[in-house]
DNA sequence: TCCGGTTTGTTATAATATTACCTGCGAGCG
DNA sequence: CGCTCGCAGGTAATATTATAACAAACCGGA
């Protein structure tokens, strides 16, 4: 576990603290998962994960999923049926995913606010942004191929 | 079915001829399908509609999907495992879908450009951008609520 | 203590999507 | 014509992703 997870997690902490959330075993191993990988998971991977020997069942990780993203702890990448880690645990706004396709790596902006209201006076709620491609360095190693 | 439609179909099968793409009755039909809808459709409730009584198979409705789709006529709204017709047929650019979650329709824009790339140099081959949220008309309508 | 809410466990099943293999059809060509 | 090659679609089976429904455990406050 690197040093930016424990701080990460820690932050998680506080902020579920602060809000009054329960950040409970089961949750807080899901959060470490999702910060250990360096790419999206699934879910029936985080499953497998969780309890290796006795496998979970599927309401238990989609439960914790569930209260992750809730929480802003999490986010589900729309586009691969699969969950990452935010980065910046609990922020508000609406995230940006850059997913690389070559090494999976996840880079995470957060637009300010509430993108602009849509056309004809439409009124957004929630937005799902993601961008597929390579990252700087996995795009050099393409070059060369 | 309604002018628009009509209109519509036409330049799928002009875009189709002029690209050497066979838009074959299945395909056309599944097409015809989407635009009939004012909302996005789920594969399977395509493939009930597409041969009532003979219940086709899953494949038949994929494969279509993935023809609609690579030939820019049909978008996959991700957010929600559903499908919908894409308005400006064969666009080119990235589509931004907005989709009303009280009544269900979509409405499209198609960003110009490519997408700056990302931060820190990430090359972004495909976009997925969804807005949720309500259109006018239901915007109104939850207000007097 | 008892109650009420929330979390987790457990079983079953629903919904979404793909693999693999086969059939038929039409274009190009000897 | 007869061949074959490639694409489109049919069919069966199965993989993957997600939810429903209900029971048990836990925990804080009245």
């Amino acid at each position: 576990m690197t040093e930016d997870m424990s701080r990460t997690l820690a932050a998680a902490e506080r902020m579920c603290r602060s809000r009054g959330l329960a950040l409970t075993p089961v949750r807080k191993r899901v959060l470490e998962l999702l910060l250990e990988a360096n790419a999206p998971v699934k879910a029936y991977d985080l499953l497998a994960a969780l309890k290796p020997g006795a496998a979970a069942q599927p309401p238990t990780i989609y439960r914790a999923l569930d209260f992750l993203t809730r929480a802003g702890l999490a986010h589900r990448v729309e586009a691969l049926n699969a969950y990452t880690a935010c980065v910046h645990a609990g922020g508000r706004g609406t995230a940006e995913l850059y997913v690389c396709e070559a090494c999976g790596m996840v880079e995470e902006r957060h637009r300010k606010e509430a993108a602009s209201d849509g056309p004809g006076g439409f009124q957004v709620n929630r937005s799902v942004i993601e961008h597929y491609g390579r990252c700087a360095a996995c795009a050099v190693v393409s070059q060369n191929a």
